[in-house]
DNA sequence: AAACCGGGGGA
DNA sequence: TCCCCAGGTTT
């Protein structure tokens, strides 16, 4: 099976089918390639268009960012999910500004050692923006080399992985990189989708192992997961005025950064805390559980609504509580959940 | 209900 | 080096 030939039918196809005119590829500097990959992580092509565009509008440049509130980059990232990722793209603008004058560094290496980046984000920045040979391996990536070589064995497995990044390596292109990765991507993202791909549309489907034994199918194999535990939490929508309480969750874990209502594992915990926090305030009223699911838990979380008098309550504006204005929200992260609980029509 | 996802970090 | 973690959408 030829290398060569499978690069050579993908940049054809790249040609007449690839897309070209997506947010991120006007313009490919490394920072803007950067930003769509982060985001293309976690979401598909149609979700991520409408981040990106409000990233980039408050934040064109690799300065910009760094020299941003963390508060305001969460606030930006709200609903994505992966906080971290946010946390870490930050960090990174910062020390390309400190250390590498805003501009990416040169060699691959430099650029993996950046939080938040590895290798396949790494190769995927110089190649789409500079046309440098680096291999990817994205879901896409993997999931085409996986049928096409027919390679057995799930992803997550060491050998697996070397095996992929191996053949990655050899099919990528020297000339013409950043049509190839990007059209290896395309390919991923539209025709050897994981479900239902469509074979009779593909460009390489001759050589293509599995589509030759009818196995697509099966490939990448996917690996097994256990049952999701069940997990619970009373939280606290403490409210006065228009404002409701919320709390900074701490920086790391899930919703790391962002503000949310102050959680406690007990009712019992929750009224303790009101008692000492909220003097004054009206008695705890229980409102419809919400449920969440993680991916690796379900989360059931159980409001308690008070209310609280004008003058009463202790808590002030700082670095940990913030009464937040459903109305006119400030610019922080707010997890989906407790923004969908916040937006609850009040009894 | 289950799969997916690139990288970080702890064991 | 292995294994778990994160959070939302798609199927």
């Amino acid at each position: 099976m030829s290398r060569e030939a499978f690069a050579s039918a993908l940049l054809r196809w790249y040609e007449s089918d690839g897309r070209r005119n997506l947010p991120w590829q006007t313009d490919r500097t490394p920072y803007r390639v950067w930003v769509s990959e982060i985001m293309l992580q976690q979401t598909q092509v149609g979700m991520a268009a409408g981040y990106y565009a409000r990233f980039i509008a408050r934040f064109p440049t690799v300065r910009d960012l760094g020299a941003a509130q963390l508060d305001e980059v969460l606030h930006l990232w709200s609903g994505l999910g992966y906080y971290a990722r946010a946390r870490n793209l930050q960090r990174a603008a910062q020390i390309l500004v400190q250390h590498h004058r805003g501009e990416f560094p040169a060699t691959l290496d430099e650029v993996m050692a950046l939080p938040g980046i590895g290798r396949s984000t790494a190769g995927a920045i110089l190649a789409l923006s500079r046309g440098e040979r680096h291999p990817i391996l994205d879901g896409n990536v993997r999931r085409v080399l996986a049928r096409y070589f027919a390679v057995d064995g799930f992803p997550g497995d060491a050998a697996v992985e070397r095996r992929l990044w191996a053949l990655a390596e050899e099919c990528t292109p020297h000339s013409r990189v950043d049509e190839y990765t990007q059209g290896i991507m395309d390919l991923g993202a539209t025709i050897c989708t994981r479900t239902n791909p469509a074979c009779l549309l593909c460009p390489v489907n001759p050589a293509c192992e599995a589509r030759r034994n009818d196995t697509q199918r099966l490939y990448p194999t996917p690996k097994s997961r256990k049952a999701r535990p069940q997990r619970e939490a009373w939280v606290v929508l403490a409210r006065r005025g228009n404002k409701v309480l919320l709390e900074r969750r701490p920086p790391s874990g899930i919703w790391g950064g962002l503000w949310g209502l102050p959680e406690f594992p007990t009712r019992q915990h929750a009224a303790q805390w009101c008692r000492e926090h909220l003097v004054g305030s009206s008695a705890l009223r229980p409102e419809e559980p919400l449920e969440h699911a993680f991916s690796h838990f379900d989360y059931e979380i159980k409001p308690l609504a008070v209310r609280c008098a004008g003058k009463a309550p202790a808590l002030r504006d700082d670095d940990r509580y913030r009464w937040y204005d459903v109305e006119a929200p400030a610019a922080v992260g707010v997890p989906k959940p407790i923004a969908t609980l916040l937006q609850r029509p009040q009894r």
